[in-house]
DNA sequence: CCCAGGTGGTGTATGTCGTACACTAGTGCG
DNA sequence: CGCACTAGTGTACGACATACACCACCTGGG
């Protein structure tokens, strides 16, 4: 009841993930191996499915033989989130000091988070491990940082590039899990989504009242749907790319466009010109925006703001 | 196995969505107070804790009186989505053919998203609830019409409308889950989240070769991070207004921009005027960007397009 | 040779869970 | 009175993770 899906030794997990992977040939069990079926288990029935017994069972020994190469079922899926991530391929960078991305920021972030989407295509389970603690291993790592490389091509703040990376993970993340929904419970049930649907009469019944969905359904817009990975995708992009071009005006802004002389209370960058009309607090409207989105929540620090949260490499 | 968390008679349970709450003021068990504690016990203690058992003591009753009043824990979850969007207390509009909202679509849109966030802090177990087949109930229904009236108002097609409700509640869904994995951890650890980050030193020995990472740690993108709702509700409705834009540019763009005589190779739409320069084959650069990645598609007509899903009221 | 100690696999037991099934007590109606 | 129906109960089953005691084997040291 308290530690529901947490792992208890965060230390033995680290070493774990990161230890050699010490494949001495022997013809019993061993960790990779129990790792690897248990990530065939996954694939094949779905997480709900995957328990130590059936993992066990195709591996020919006992449910508790597993508890001595692994700690419990937590840290084994710590181990099948950076193994198959592990697929994207994306090894360590060779050096520390190696440059972000070359390319433009945007078609390196659209292959991220489609090479993400069909890794979530391959382990549909993919999206069922979330979790702000989730231990990142060397693969889960590597790509982390590889999103990041890509992102500093923004040039936009380091927090900024942060969310970014967080924002687009989340989205492929939500993404794969409506489209999975659909598929899980077609194959569970052997019925087609829509043949589904469309025997809810029953229901139907009760839409008469509603004006929109009844438009929407006449102009046809729940027969061909947008693709929602590609449409949200690219809206997300839009979005970040706005945000870039808007920032490159802010500066103009601040250079050129509002030459009165002062300091910005907010981001603290200097300007002088002409002085003309009323004397101003701040160098841009977004720093205003800025300003006065921290008042308000500095007054009403409401429950969830999420603020103060550190946790490293857990994109998706 | 084979149906985990399906409801076994989907007819049954539309008629208790959509039934009478025939609320007769006996004194016994009835399906109102079932729901309310289910409620109250999975806002208390998440939706693992959530069991028949533990509502049914709550009651004062045995486990088997509760399969009087609901078919099974699937339907009873049904219902507790339905009444917990009740809250937000969208009522069903008045006649069929009340009129899209007025105002603009974007601060509807960001009110709707924002009140959807002040829900799932209430009820964190909202966002484990997803599925493509989940029976809406009335309020469910409303909420959704309600989404749909708004982003009508921007001016797009059916199919893009349906697309653009479907993003922004995934959005939202997606923001609830990675702020309550945080919020839950830390209730059930007891450490607070940077506190436990800082004591996984046996990890960070192991970050030193990721170039990215250090440079955003050091420059402080993982201490003051971007409120992570706030920063993505802004980008993805700066993304749709971009795709309004794009829209309108679009039809402005044959009639006047580019007034070269022909027919553009996606749209189809005919435009002419001074013959200069090279002939083009798209009406706009947004044309010519589609087609490039029609092209582009085609060729990787990669695995999960996840078309022809025909599911309603499941915005998030 | 014996024996201590470590390693790897096993068997049993405990306490969860959803829910099938058979049961009882109360109620209304002919 | 007998009958059917309703609301609530109790027991039981098979799933689950895993704690704990146990045993078979190997290795090295005396």
């Amino acid at each position: 009841m308290t530690e529901e899906n947490m792992a208890a030794d965060p230390a033995r997990t680290v070493e774990l993930l990161w230890g050699a992977k010490e494949g001495h040939g022997r013809t019993g069990l061993n960790l990779t191996g129990i790792v690897a079926m248990a990530i065939e288990v996954a694939d094949a029935d779905g997480l709900p499915a995957l328990s130590m017994r059936r993992v066990a069972e195709r591996l020919g020994f006992t449910t508790m033989s597993l508890y001595r190469h692994v700690p419990g079922k937590a840290e084994l899926m710590e181990l099948m989130r950076d193994t198959v991530v592990g697929e994207l391929g994306v090894a360590a960078p060779d050096h520390p000091e190696s440059e972000p991305e070359d390319g433009d920021w945007r078609s390196g972030m659209e292959a991220w988070a489609r090479a993400h989407w069909a890794l979530h295509q391959r382990h549909p389970w993919l999206v069922h491990t979330a979790g702000s603690r989730r231990l990142p291993g060397p693969n889960i790592m590597a790509d982390y940082d590889r999103a990041l490389r890509i992102a500093e091509g923004t040039g936009l703040q380091a927090s900024e590039v942060v969310a970014v990376v967080q924002l687009v993970g989340g989205f492929v993340k939500t993404a794969a899990l409506q489209v999975h929904e659909v598929l899980r419970e077609e194959r569970e049930s052997g019925v087609s989504n829509s043949q589904w649907w469309r025997s809810r009469e029953e229901l139907f019944e009760h839409m008469r009242p509603y004006p929109a969905l009844g438009r929407m359904w006449q102009a046809g817009g729940f027969d061909e749907r947008e693709n929602p990975f590609d449409f949200g995708l690219a809206r997300t992009l839009d979005g970040v790319e706005l945000l870039i071009r808007r920032r490159r005006d802010e500066k103009c802004d601040v250079n050129a466009l509002h030459p009165h002389a002062g300091q910005c209370l907010v981001c603290g960058s200097e300007w002088d010109g002409a002085r003309r009309g009323r004397p101003r607090d701040y160098c841009s409207r977004a720093c205003r925006q800025r300003a006065y989105r921290r008042r308000r929540s500095a007054t009403s620090a409401s429950a969830g703001s999420g603020g103060s949260v550190s946790s490293v490499g857990s994109a998706f």
